[in-house]
RNA sequence: GCUGCUGUAGCUCAGUGGUAGAGCGCGUCCUUGGUAAGGACGAGGUCAUGGGUUCAAAUCCCAUCAGCAGCUCCA
């Protein structure tokens, strides 16, 4: 006796031996047909897996409706993209190649390496093989068995991924189909007639088991979906988000430029990316006055002393500028033929003194903080600075202004006593809240780092670490919305809590931060006199709610699809001439609105109406005020507003009205990229 | 930094071992048009840079620089 119980809570019984696809059939032909795999006990089992008679097992019968049905069917894609390459190349090695996110991937080796103009013909196999539809059969085998079946294939990835990532298993998996056989820990589809569309998508490099010091494979990623529907409906929204892109908008809008003769990862701000960034700067100013900071300026540089001191040289060497050397040494080295390594050393053993372009702006604030004496009184003590950090990044990393090599943060430190420290983390969460809530932004994720408990790198007192921990969480947790807590993502010198975003294809990005440090302070014996007429050490706070103005206005650029709210929009506003008979009365409204405080320009251009209109759409221009003989005889504009179109004529005091309430309500407009 | 792809007019891109192309934009003129492209004419390019192969290179090869995708890294 067989006897199964159902999601539905409903027991069935069998007399003799049944396996999923029977239980299945039992139920409705329908459902046997659509059925996936079996799922028993939470065990994913094949459709033909013979069910134990005994003890009722719970069964869940697998269907494309399912949401891990998705992930499997594209899994058992990646198979046959993999069977594909191996029969089109020779010499083919697989490596990884698992669901991701929208697809899948597989990562390869050939002797010969694969191009895009590959595609076309790996998809054609591809589509041979699923309307070949052989099974997917599983096969287990012994630990020893299943080497040598990965070495008789010669399957160096696999024999050395069973040797050591899967060390613990006595008994492997693989899946057969055809000549195609792939240790693999399943489920899989039954066949390859389950997938309904693919597509291959790019091809890019990547390091086995992600070691920089490994070979190099090559990792093609696709898609694929039930229905062609699906797919083209996936690939849509893609060829839509990348319209949003921040790099193609800030080119077409003349938000910023990116000069070679300048650098990589240099951004120069043009007049209306400019405008864009001090009016941010301008919002967020007002909201750390409103809450207690100061505001400071300090230099670009600093000498090597400063960062020795702090830490930053000659650890992060790598991802900083060169260091500005003293001319004499310069000269010095010219006559020696020194080696850069050399000046390193000497830098480093203080044989040479040199200033470094700063990489952070938390040794500036913490000179100010140590140029007085500090008192309990004063504290918490914060300095802010839109302070501008250059970092060496890698060139392959730097793009847009999500990545750059120069950037200014919203900085700024506060310096607390232990007992104010939850208190100013709540109102750094705050800051954070206020600005995502004024951009409509809600689609961002919270982490807070902690500890990992089994290392020993952090510096600080642990009982200390761990009210700070505490502080955090219930820091983040003013947000009201969810957040993750992350063992071992803390810095070494305190816990943090990140903020992240993603961009329009998908990659994510941190944006704000707020983290605790314990160790500046006292890398730099900072102290303040307590009441209790003793020094004490402060504790430091480094935030910054925005991140990088450049990462946050490029993640803003996307957000907005280029279509800022009018308080942000560079042009607010443009003047339309219907004819070039009412270009006096045009440039009379572009006048008054000017007077009152507003951004507007007038199109006077003898071009057809419907042309201006379009220009505007394009250039994203919030509002166009259309004036002709009607609107001059009577005082009024024909507004248009960018999302909803005309909206009929009003007197040009009340159009002013509206503009002066939208931007002091700072309303956010509805998204569209066109 | 690594792998692959790309670099042609202000922008988007076509092109090919033998005198450099389109659309948009720009300029001039015509047109005076009421809610997403009116017309004509014209200007504009050391084909990223530096080498090499060749009678001949924008085209083929190498290097460099830059962009894109991914990997790695990210105080």
């Amino acid at each position: 006796m067989t006897s199964v119980k159902l999601p539905d809570g409903s027991l069935k019984e069998f007399e003799n031996a049944v396996s999923v696809k029977d239980v299945a059939k039992s139920i409705g032909s329908r459902l046997a047909k659509d059925a996936l795999w079996g799922e028993i006990d939470r065990q994913p089992v094949e459709l033909d897996y013979e069910i134990p008679a005994g003890e009722p097992v719970n069964l869940r019968i697998i269907t494309r409706k399912d949401p891990e049905a998705l992930a499997t069917m594209r899994h058992s894609c990646a198979h046959v993209m993999a069977r594909a390459v191996m029969r089109i190349k020779k010499g083919v090695q697989l490596a990884f190649g698992p669901t991701i996110e929208g697809g899948f991937y597989y990562d390869v080796e050939c002797k010969d390496p694969l191009t895009e103009d590959d595609f076309p013909a790996i998809e054609q196999e591809m589509a041979k093989i699923i309307a070949l539809d052989e099974p997917f059969e599983r096969i287990e085998r012994p630990r020893e068995d299943a080497i040598q079946v990965c070495k008789d294939l010669r399957q160096e990835f696999k024999v050395e991924h069973i040797e050591t990532g899967l060390a613990d298993d006595d008994t492997l998996s693989f899946y057969q189909q055809g000549e195609f056989i792939d240790l693999c820990r399943g489920p899989h589809v039954p066949s390859p007639g389950k997938i309904g569309a693919f597509k291959l998508l790019s091809i890019a490099g990547a390091y086995w088991k992600g070691d920089q010091s490994r070979q190099q494979l090559q990792r093609l990623y696709a898609t694929a979906f039930f229905t062609q529907a699906d797919l083209d409906a996936h690939l849509e929204l893609l060829e839509e988000a990348k319209k949003r892109d921040h790099r193609l908008l800030g080119k077409r809008l003349g938000l910023f430029h990116i000069d070679d003769m300048v650098g990589q990862g240099l951004i120069l701000w043009t007049p209306k990316g400019s405008f864009i960034r001090q009016k941010l700067q301008d919002f967020i100013s007002e909201h750390l006055n409103r809450q207690g900071y100061d505001q400071v300026f300090t230099p670009h540089i600093g000498k090597l002393e400063l960062y020795k001191t702090s830490g930053h040289f000659p650890y992060y060497q790598e991802s900083q500028y060169s260091p500005l050397v003293d001319r004499e040494y310069l000269s010095k080295l010219a006559d020696d033929g020194c080696t850069c390594g050399q000046l390193s050393n000497m830098m480093s053993d203080g044989e040479i003194e040199g200033y470094l372009l700063k990489p952070m702006n938390c040794p500036h604030h913490i000179r100010i903080y140590a140029a007085e004496q500090r008192s309990y009184r004063d504290l918490p003590i914060r300095l802010s600075e839109f302070g501008t950090v250059y970092r060496w990044e890698q060139s392959g990393e730097i793009g847009g202004l999500t990545r750059v090599r120069g950037f200014t943060q919203d900085d700024a430190h506060l310096f607390v006593t232990q007992e104010q420290l939850g208190e100013e983390l709540v109102g750094c969460i705050e800051l954070v809240k206020i600005i995502f809530g004024a951009m409509g932004m809600e689609d961002y994720s919270v982490r807070v780092g902690l500890r990992d408990p089994d290392s020993s790198k952090y510096v600080g007192d642990p009982e200390n670490w761990s009210l700070a921990e505490q502080a955090c969480r219930e820091a983040a947790a003013t947000l009201g919305k969810p957040f993750s807590e992350d063992p071992g993502e803390a810095a070494f010198y305190g816990p943090k809590i990140d903020f992240v975003v993603k961009d329009c294809i998908g990659r994510k990005w941190q944006l704000g931060t707020v983290q605790v440090d314990y160790n500046l302070p006292q890398r730099f014996g900072l102290e303040y006199i307590g009441a209790d007429n003793k020094p004490h050490r402060p504790i430091m706070i480094h935030r910054a709610p925005f991140g990088s103005m450049e990462r946050f206005i490029g993640v803003l650029i996307e957000h907005f699809a280029g279509s800022f709210p009018l308080w942000l929009a560079p042009e607010q506003g443009r003047i339309l001439t219907v004819s070039e008979k009412s270009e006096e009365y045009g440039r009379n409204v572009e006048k008054q609105f000017r007077a009152a405080g507003l951004r507007v320009k007038g199109d006077y251009r003898s071009e057809k109406l419907g042309s201006k209109i379009r220009d505007g759409q394009l250039e994203m221009v919030p509002y166009m005020m259309i004036v002709g003989p009607r609107d001059a005889e009577n005082g009024t504009v024909s507004l248009r507003d960018r999302c909803d179109g005309d909206l009929g004529a009003i007197p040009v005091a009340q159009a002013i009205a509206r503009f002066q309430k939208e931007v002091l309500e700072k309303t956010v407009r509805r998204k569209s990229a066109e």
